[in-house]
DNA sequence: AGCACGCCGACT
DNA sequence: GTCGGCGTGCTC
């Protein structure tokens, strides 16, 4: 025994401590160690753990009375140091980590661990001191006043700064809709160019003013740079700071610590800044909340969206979600009873855009027709119709936007001797020929090679590019239009850093005058002299498997036509064209109609007779296997050793399983893929049946191990199926 | 997840 | 004779 050991037989303390261990890691809740002192709850400890040191937080002084004891305290290791110098996570917090870890069926210390900083689980004590002696330095010299400070200033009437923009009526009402409260969650559903930033700036101003903290988050920073520097502008006296993973280690930290300490008054983020622990908080805006980023999609698969509701409902703050597509879900909770929906949130409608410029014309341009008047010609890359009201655009010195959801320059490549077509080795899946660096790319394991002169299989020559991404597009493009300028935006041009500021800085001036782009273009970037956007093959859509493919090409190609005519002297003949097969649509008809209301009503029918979401609540069981039948055959012996659970569930609950499938993807880097969808009525059924399963599941997956099972995980309320 | 221990092949 | 492959097992 050391002397610290004796030390603390004295009058050691149990403390209940998380760490980051896994759930198949078997440590699921709370640990016990013993401390010298009784820490206070959320305090960030070092802790022996096997043979190293981690970073945990103090979850309980004592453990409940009753409970007993897994270890003797003799059996206990102690706490080796005290991160102090930071303020004890608050209980708010503790609570929204707590509840995430129940509902996304992840263990505690995971849950609390993974939202913390990376940084920060790095750091021992001293190290951690010198951080924030560091930053206490940097805040003392910094332009801005101390919180405080700046409070007191704008209270006083100390108005700087350009005078803020003019009301419209319907950013009024929607205000004082605001204003007047209740605990409801808002709904602000205003099209594009309708001014919901300046509501939520408007809002957070008086947040702000009462000394209030101010949550924004967005679906992707990077995407959003015009509001960034909007906020940063309005808020000039105030601290602001961004949360999303783009940070580097230590601004990440540095901001988290600012936001903990209650230095940074507005903490701008994306789905991780949900964690963020802001002692005066004050108010939550969701920003385009339907917009799929906001679910993480690996480990604990959380909706960041949901959270900020429930963190809203906890910390008993105010809680703004916009959009002009609002999911179907959002959309179902604030409709109210009468009209069949949930009314659990107040919806605020701001359907005209700011400045009077409408949304530009839908014209569904009809495949079919196109293709009767070109009749055994080579059908041209874009409709002849489509392509001259292009070419006008260029004639007029006016912007056109091109998106065609598919990077690269083909899809695949064949040879049409023997077959052969250009698969991915440790795939299900397509290579994607790009020609810009002669690659054959893997989108998904990322396997890249050369692309071969000859058919690997047979030796032909003559090996054919089919389909088309957008590499092709702007490649067809401009040889269709010569003289106009073809740029093209998208995950490959982007990768260097810069290069995305760069080519829409180039759009901005008038360097380009048709873009070409991924969806990516359509969210968020404002182009001023954009008349004519098009939609190339949006049709796929509309047939595909998942039940959400449909909703969230609607809001896709709402927010694309949301890119045309944003100013009022170009708006009055803007266009966004829609290239397909199937005009008579109900989503293209409703599109034209910008009637997302009659859309939202439809779908919402057909989810309520298919018992799908908002109407049943789904879970899936997800599992990677070395074969095939590993990941299957464990989520079918996960579904029979569940048998008796799901006997129990109230008939009328409605709880089923669905047989286990491969992925829509099924190989992905040598790893097999399979899924098993549970289906339930009631989603407190579904929580409490989850939280029993998954007992019976880790001992399933032990036993599979042998058998080739990699991994598994229950994804909660999943985006996609 | 880490990080150990543990038992079998090609190297100084 | 060792270095090292990754299978199995444990961490309050």
């Amino acid at each position: 025994m050391t002397p610290a050991d004796l030390r603390l037989d004295e009058a050691a303390v149990r403390l209940g401590v998380v760490v980051e261990a896994p759930q198949h890691s078997g440590l699921l809740g709370v640990l016990d160690y013993l401390s010298a002192t009784p820490l206070p709850p959320g305090t960030l400890v070092r802790v022996p753990l096997g043979r190293r040191v981690v970073t945990g937080v103090v979850w309980a002084v004592l453990p409940p009375s009753g409970e007993v004891p897994v270890r003797a305290t003799e059996d206990l290791k102690a706490v080796i140091e005290v991160l102090d110098g930071l303020p004890a996570l608050p209980s708010a917090w503790r609570q929204l980590v707590a509840f995430a870890a129940a509902y996304y069926q992840r263990g505690l210390g995971e849950m609390a661990l993974m939202v913390l900083p990376p940084e920060l689980r790095q750091l021992d004590a001293v190290q951690l001191q010198r951080r924030l002696k560091r930053l206490d330095k940097a805040l003392a010299t910094a332009p801005v006043a101390a919180p405080v400070a700046t409070v007191a200033a704008t209270a006083a009437g100390d108005s700087t700064g350009a005078p803020l923009p003019e009301l419209s009526a319907q950013q009024a009402l929607a205000l004082s809709a605001l204003a007047a409260g209740g605990a409801r969650p808002f709904l602000l559903w205003g099209s594009t160019g309708s001014g919901k930033t300046e509501v939520y700036l408007r809002r957070a101003q008086e947040a702000l003013d009462a000394g209030q903290q101010v949550l924004m988050m967005v679906p992707e920073i990077n995407l959003t740079p015009q509001l960034e520097a909007r906020v940063a502008e309005r808020f000039a006296g105030r601290r602001i700071v961004s949360l999303h993973s783009g940070l580097t280690p230590a601004q990440r930290l540095r901001n988290w610590v600012m936001a903990l300490q209650g230095h940074a008054d507005l903490v701008l983020g994306t789905r991780l800044s949900v964690f963020t622990p802001l002692p005066r908080l004050g108010l939550i805006v969701v920003d385009e909340e339907h917009d799929p980023s906001y679910k993480q999609q690996d480990g604990a698969r959380y909706s960041a969206r949901d959270l900020a509701v429930y963190r809203a409902h906890l910390e008993k703050v105010p809680v703004m979600l916009g959009s002009a597509t609002p999911s179907l879900e959002s959309w179902h909770n604030a409709l109210p009873v009468a009209e069949g929906g949930s009314g659990r949130y107040l919806r605020l409608d701001m359907p005209e855009r700011i400045g009077g410029g409408d949304m530009p014309r839908v014209r569904l341009l009809d495949q079919n027709h196109v293709l009767k008047a070109t009749m055994g010609q080579e059908p041209p890359p874009l409709s002849r119709p489509l392509l001259d009201a292009i070419a006008q655009r260029v004639e007029r010195g006016e912007q056109s936007l091109v998106l065609l959801n598919r990077r690269g320059y083909a899809p695949v490549l064949h040879c049409s001797d023997c077959g052969w077509k250009s698969g991915c080795p440790h795939c299900s899946a397509w290579r994607v020929f790009h020609k810009a660096d002669r690659t054959l790319r893997c989108h998904h394991c990322g396997f890249s090679e050369r692309v071969p002169r000859a058919c690997p299989d047979c030796g032909n020559q003559d090996i054919q590019p089919v389909g088309r991404g957008t590499e092709r597009l702007e490649e067809q493009l401009a040889a269709a239009l010569p003289g106009a300028r073809v740029g093209r935006i998208d995950a490959d041009v982007t990768k260097l850093k810069g290069a995305l500021e760069a080519q829409l800085a180039s759009v901005h001036a008038g360097e380009v005058d048709v873009l070409v782009g991924t969806q990516m273009v359509a969210k968020g970037h404002d182009f001023r002299r954009i008349t004519l956007v098009a939609a190339v093959n949006p049709d796929a859509a509309l047939f595909a498997s998942d039940f959400r493919a449909a909703e969230r090409q609607f809001a896709l190609l709402l927010q694309a036509a949301g890119r045309a005519g944003r100013d009022a002297d170009v708006a009055g003949h803007s266009e966004m064209w829609v290239q397909t097969w199937h005009a008579t649509h109900p989503l293209y008809q409703a599109l034209q109609r910008y009637d997302f209301a009659s859309f939202a009503t439809r779908q919402l029918q057909e989810r309520q007779m298919a018992g799908l979401p908002p109407y049943a609540s789904l879970a899936m069981l997800r599992a990677e296997g070395k074969t095939q039948e590993a990941a299957q055959g464990f989520l079918e012996a996960a579904a029979s050793a569940v048998q008796d659970l799901v006997a129990q569930t109230p008939e009328a609950a409605g709880l089923m399983l669905y047989p286990a499938v491969p992925t829509p993807v099924q190989r992905v880097a040598n790893v097999e893929r399979a899924q098993l969808m549970i289906e339930c009525g009631q989603r407190a059924v579904l929580q409490r049946f989850l939280s029993e399963a998954q007992a019976v599941w880790l001992a399933q997956a032990q036993q599979h191990r042998r058998s080739g099972l990699i991994r598994w995980a229950v994804d909660v309320d999943p985006l996609a199926i």
